[in-house]
DNA sequence: TTATATTAGCCAAATATTGACAAGCCATAA
DNA sequence: TTATGGCTTGTCAATATTTGGCTAATATAA
């Protein structure tokens, strides 16, 4: 599921507009129409108040928006899948180095 | 291992400077130290250039060099970990549609 | 039709990335 | 000691990318 298409369903779940959502975020209707369809990425900070104003999970949104942009970023290389893997490894072993 | 270090080791190994490699790519010393430092990121293109004149192979550069921008973009984020998992699934998704 | 909601396209402002340069550091040689 | 060679640091301008807003087009509803 595309974090666009998850506020999407989220902001209709609630029955809100998109310039009712726009204006909290204090972007125009436009950018947030984009927004929604994946043409421009939310900023961190707008995925905290999506959060609170949809009142969904933050870790959920957090992790499908930032799955998105690791997404775009390896999807046209033929090794994605070992990059992730090894981006996968490095971030544990980073882990147990931060915890000791 | 980091993409810089992996460019250094296979660089010294074969006796080479800084400023010959540099010079390959078409860019000047110390922007060549500072990939290999980490501190600038190499472009595809400069990869696929480095391969051959290490005389590498290309497909295990392009992998650690790709990872290294993953993880870039997720190690701060405490979700790093499931995110990476959320990314490989639409990778394997998309891969099964393709070949379809 | 009219009114409202959403989307498309374009442009300028803001931000990030890139590459080049000058100057520095460090080790070794003379 | 000074000189040299290899590498690194810091700064700056050029370039590219991203961001946001505006207007206009399109859709959806009443």
């Amino acid at each position: 599921m595309r974090f666009g298409e998850r506020i999407k369903e989220l902001r209709e779940s609630k029955k809100l507009l998109q310039r009712q959502l726009a204006a909290s975020l204090e972007i125009d209707t436009p950018m947030f129409s984009k927004i929604e369809r994946g043409e421009r990425r939310a900023k961190r900070e707008q995925v905290l108040l999506l959060a609170k104003l949809l009142e969904a999970d933050v870790n959920d949104l957090l992790t499908i928006w930032l799955a998105e942009q690791v997404y775009e970023l390896v999807k046209d290389e033929d090794n994605a899948a070992q990059a992730l893997r090894v981006a996968e490894e490095e971030i544990k072993y980073a882990k147990s180095k931060k915890s000791k």
